[in-house]
DNA sequence: CCACGATCATTTGAGTACGAATGATCCGGA
DNA sequence: TCCGGATCATTCGTACTCAAATGATCGTGG
């Protein structure tokens, strides 16, 4: 058990490069947090779009409008951080919301580092229907579990956030 | 309650786009699987990111090469689905693990549209050190947990994959 | 008042993720 | 046998993600 024979396995026949599946010592990728947390949000992601399709905003775009719209007037980089994205995320996001009319920029002479966000109508009632997608795509999402499992995985994951 | 007027909230002085919170009628986006998924996803990646500097996997690199020295020899397409990455994804994944002689990637007579990975002695030297950090990086990672949220949590993640 | 540290936004580079298209090969049924 | 559908790997385009560097501006302590 400590010397370095290969077990019940099918050898491979690449000559000199012996696979050894005893040094990862029972570690079992897809019981892992980061692999299952992945493929979760793979699932997800796979939903929201399916799902967005009429409003065409990616989980990404649709957090940034939501908050835009929340909020009114916001700076760039605020809204990053409500939103969990980097400036250099939240950057492109919001370029893409603004090339769609659904976003607006204006200068804030009190601050001229500063560039503020504002929704325009149509991002208002591009939110507006998205918002009725997005709480069909929650269901979809959490359809696997009971309603307790539910909430405590929300719970769960907010801890852990 | 039904008229569209705002509520407390300040308004906004932008003239012409008015912000209406109202319209996304109680939906709270931080509240969400996905917001949540994805900050928790966030935290996950830069700790493991942090764990694995010595090693230089990210957590697709990490998983891709586990699977290639358990199994020995596997096709690229499977360990992509076994690693649940799509062709296009585990292509940059494997170029990446094959550039940094890691694996090597061989001929298969009987089926020659396939490519057979395998590992080499570094890549079966580094992935047994890299084990060790990732169960660290596990670790570290369900630490906000007690020992039955984090079992919970697992089975959770597993129900919704 | 001015110099230094902090913050704002942007850019670049590397990596993950996926849809869609492509060309090569495989395989099963007519 | 050969034809059509499936599978394999690759490439392209778009988007997210972060680190690091940059330049502009802000605010404060000396």
């Amino acid at each position: 058990m400590r010397h370095s024979e290969i077990d019940g396995r099918p050898l491979a026949k690449t000559p000199g490069t012996a696979p050894a599946a005893s040094v990862l010592a029972g570690y079992v990728v897809e019981d892992q947090v980061g692999f299952l947390m992945r493929r979760a949000n793979q699932r997800h992601t796979s939903i929201f779009l399916d799902g967005m399709t009429e409003a065409g905003l990616t989980p990404t775009q649709f957090t940034a409008l939501v908050k835009i719209v929340e909020l009114g007037r916001i700076t760039q980089n605020h809204l990053g951080r409500l939103s969990a994205m980097d400036p250099a995320t939240i950057q492109g996001v919001v370029r893409r919301l603004i090339d769609r009319d659904l976003v607006t920029r204006s200068a804030e002479p009190l601050d001229r580092r500063t560039i503020v966000l504002a929704p325009t109508k149509a991002g208002v009632d591009l939110a507006a229907r998205a918002v009725v997608a997005a709480r069909r795509i929650t269901r979809a999402t959490l359809e696997p579990l009971t309603a307790d499992e539910q909430h405590l995985l929300l719970s769960l994951l907010r801890k852990l956030g």
